[in-house]
RNA sequence: GAGUCCAUAGCUCAGGGGUAGAGCAUUCGCUUCACACGCGAAGGGUCGAUGGUUCAAAUCCAUCUGGGCUCACCA
């Protein structure tokens, strides 16, 4: 009997021990497994990316949710003699690790960004980031996770960086990116255009108010922005207004005074809302710019850029958005113009990260066209790039339905801002000539040919004279860069090995919350690119609740740390109740009672090994037992289950797996075939029906310690050890069972 | 408003045209020499409502009710 045995299992002294051998043994590398012989070099790929944790913190269960999943299917493909990696990484998160850093800055020492100089601030963050990943790492080890750490990489690294300057470029000469005047969403608190995806609607509940408006009554809950309006715009077939005609003038008494208004007529008009007539503030407003642009209307900026009235508002120049609505209210009312205020409820644009109140703005901006015809691609648009291979399940999305909310979500796609005002990022690779071009001597004929825009993955110089170019300030909205990360990280552009052995990835494991945000993006870049897909697969997972159904959040103060939940009852354990019951895209309440009856099984395995060796004292392993025809039939058994674990896991249905695993470890070989074996175990040593079953118990031990290897890897991994009298860690990459 | 998913035991959820399943929780009995992180047993559901298809519906279809999520928008 090996003394480790006589004790409980330890998790916590056994899971460090082990992680560290199996990192030294090489076997997370494909190409060590390949060179010791364990996997075929010409065997199938088996390739996931991780998808990269912000650097704006530590690992929270979600990822824990994510590293079991994916941990499972690597160490599964990886024992069946696929040639696999998974590649671990980071993300550096621009906005939210800026904003994350900037909140503590003020914090402990009340300066801002603003008190820096852009490199030094620049740096400032990427510490702070760096200071996170480091831990962020050594978490995903704690986890349990088979990651290649050789081939780590980050999204703002330097290899990364190339990648995402040669995407730019690309696009940049195809058109695809393009610079403009477009109404964005403008956060006035974090100072930087966002991305529609990174607003939240917040119910807010303020007055309705109508207003005469010359010969109309127009209703608003915003009269801070109608001081320049001057079209007033009504649907065509309304029979209220029929007898105004499009282009119709008229002269009315407005805010400061006479005015004059033209009438336009367009059928995105509501007829029910209202009285069925607004005016519109281009500037300020998406659906007003629409109008404006589709009718080629004047449009004038009311609002700065911190969210204060601008000076072409007379005497409310300068005043805050709430006091200029008052005031602003208060003249109206004097000339007589208020016809009613109402109470009303409406949702508001916040900013997800700085919780700025949004204020739509015309800014020069970059942005990728998504509904362009593409030459290279015979004329597709990148929506349709996105589309393509869902639609024809080159791409499955796991679950099914989700694809079509992913078509949902691209038929309503806009045009994607690409910039953001900020400096954690990848600065955007376009470079503006400055001063203009004052050519040297002799050189005065080639000035026409100087390129006053230029955009390369290095700083340019100009031909013609000494002056250099400037790069734009702004950086690349983190998604930019996320999008690359199935192929940026295999090496991309550079055609690598790893690139042409790798890609396209077997799967993706994200959350269902960044179908869009990512998975969409990545599936556009790739087959833009590469013309090719990012992954074959999409396991969409959930989100980790608390026990009541509640979001982790730290104003609830319900977070709970995986690394205590480890502490307390293994790795092995919390793995186990993060995938057991789980189907794909569902979220997951946790509750520390799942994890404790995961942790009594890995009890009961340490107990089953410890009960089968004390049984196998008079027992050569090595010689070949006859079976009687009733252990016979329980190793036929045990095959069926060999078979129905190995087609759960083909068809990524580990929730299935693993539950079936427990059961019949359990209730099965413990309850019954262990109990039933108990009295034959009790005959004399060399007895036939003795060995018979000696032969059939630490057969289907050891068939289950490797079924169960990748949901619990680590004391699985010590029980093959103890068994075989081995301190080497083999069962990683022991094959696993035929399921022939 | 549009799209989408869900409604099954106290809780969390699998399943899916032919006598209702798991885990946890509950109750009772057991210190039986692998394991009390255990063993044995028990209770508990007309599978949201109504209608339809069918020999047969929890399962398929329709409608409804309630809830979740995503997107859009409120001028």
């Amino acid at each position: 009997m090996h003394e480790k045995l006589l004790k409980p299992y330890n998790p916590n002294e056994t899971e460090q021990r082990i992680y560290k051998k199996w990192e030294d043994s090489g076997y997370f590398n494909p190409d060590i497994c390949v060179a010791k012989g364990i996997t075929k070099a010409d065997a199938p790929h088996f390739s996931i990316v991780l998808p990269p944790p912000n650097v704006t913190g530590r690992l929270h269960l979600g990822h824990a949710l994510e590293h079991s999943l994916q941990d499972a299917v690597v160490r599964f493909e990886r024992m069946r003699g696929r040639r696999t990696v998974w590649i671990p990484g980071t993300d550096h998160a621009a906005i939210a690790t800026q904003s994350r850093f900037e909140k503590e800055l003020q914090k402990e020492t009340g300066k801002s960004r603003h008190d820096f100089p852009r490199d030094e601030f620049f740096n400032m963050i990427n510490e702070f980031g760096l200071k996170n990943q480091k831990d962020m790492l050594s978490q995903m080890r704690l986890l349990g996770s088979s990651l290649d750490w050789s081939r780590e990489a980050f999204t703002l690294d330097e290899k990364r960086s190339l990648a995402v300057k040669t995407a730019f470029k690309k696009m940049y000469e195809e058109g695809l990116i393009y610079r403009g005047h477009r109404i964005v969403n403008w956060d006035p608190k974090g100072q930087t255009t966002i991305a529609d995806d990174e607003i939240v609607y917040q119910e807010e509940k303020t007055t309705w108010y109508t207003f005469k408006y010359g010969p109309f009554e127009i209703g608003t809950t915003r009269p801070e922005t109608k001081f320049g309006d001057k079209y007033v715009v009504m649907h065509p077939d309304d029979p209220r207004y029929s007898k105004y005609k499009d282009g119709d003038t008229f002269e009315l008494e407005w805010v400061n005074g006479k005015t004059k208004a033209t009438v336009v007529k367009d059928s995105v008009i509501d007829i029910t809302t209202g009285t069925g007539v607004m005016t519109i503030t281009p500037w300020h407003s998406v659906v007003d710019f629409e109008i404006a642009e589709h009718h080629k209307l004047e449009k004038e900026q009311i609002i700065d850029a911190i969210g204060k009235m601008m000076p072409n508002t007379g005497e409310f120049a300068g005043l805050k958005i709430a006091d200029a609505r008052k005031q602003i209210v208060e003249k109206l009312r004097a000339k007589g113009l208020v016809v009613k205020e109402e109470p009303y409820t409406h949702n508001i644009a916040t900013a997800e990260r700085t919780g700025g109140i949004i204020e739509p703005q015309i800014k020069l901006q970059w942005f990728i066209n998504v509904n362009k015809p593409i030459p290279s691609k015979g004329g597709k648009t990148l929506k349709e790039l996105m589309r393509g291979p869902i639609a024809s399940r080159q791409i499955e999305i796991l679950p099914n339905h989700f694809e079509k909310i992913y078509f949902n979500w691209i038929d309503n796609l806009r045009d994607w801002c690409i910039s953001r005002q900020i400096v954690y990022g990848h600065q955007i690779p376009v470079w503006y000539h400055e001063p203009k071009c004052t050519p040297r001597q002799g050189r005065e004929e080639d000035v026409i040919k100087c390129e006053q825009v230029v955009v390369a993955t290095e700083k340019p110089k100009c031909e013609f004279c000494d002056a250099g170019y400037v790069q734009d300030p702004d950086t690349l909205d983190t998604w930019f860069s996320s999008g690359l990360w199935t192929f940026s990280t295999l090496g991309w552009p550079d055609q690598t090995t790893d690139f042409k052995t790798y890609h396209p990835t077997s799967l993706m494991n994200p959350g269902y919350e960044i179908l869009f945000f990512w998975v969409a993006r990545m599936v556009m870049m790739s087959e833009y690119l590469l013309g090719d897909i990012p992954f074959k697969t999409v396991y969409l997972h959930g989100i980790v609740r608390d026990s009541k159904g509640q979001k982790f959040s730290k104003s609830a103060k319900n977070g709970i740390e995986p690394e205590e939940v480890i502490k307390q009852l293994g790795t092995d354990a919390l793995r186990m109740s993060m995938i057991v019951g789980i189907g794909p895209g569902n979220d997951l309440n946790f509750d520390i009672q799942k994890v404790k009856a995961y942790s009594k099984f890995a009890n009961k395995l340490w107990n089953i090994t410890r009960f089968v060796l004390s049984n196998l004292e008079d027992f050569d392993v090595s010689k070949k037992y006859e079976l009687t025809a009733a252990d016979a039939l329980l190793m036929d058994e045990n095959h069926d289950v060999v078979k129905k674990i190995t087609t759960d896991m083909e068809g990524y249905k580990f929730y299935l797996a693993a539950e079936n695993l427990y059961h019949y470890v359990w209730h099965t070989f413990a309850d019954k075939i262990i109990e039933e074996a108990k009295p034959r175990l009790g005959q004399p040593t060399g007895n036939k029906d003795k060995e018979s079953i000696q032969f059939t118990l630490l057969t289907i031990l050891k068939t289950n310690l490797r079924l169960l290897h990748p949901f619990m890897p680590f004391i699985t991994e010590e029980l093959w050890g103890i068994i075989n009298g081995s301190d080497d860690v083999k069962l990683i990459v022991e094959p696993w069972p035929s399921s022939q």
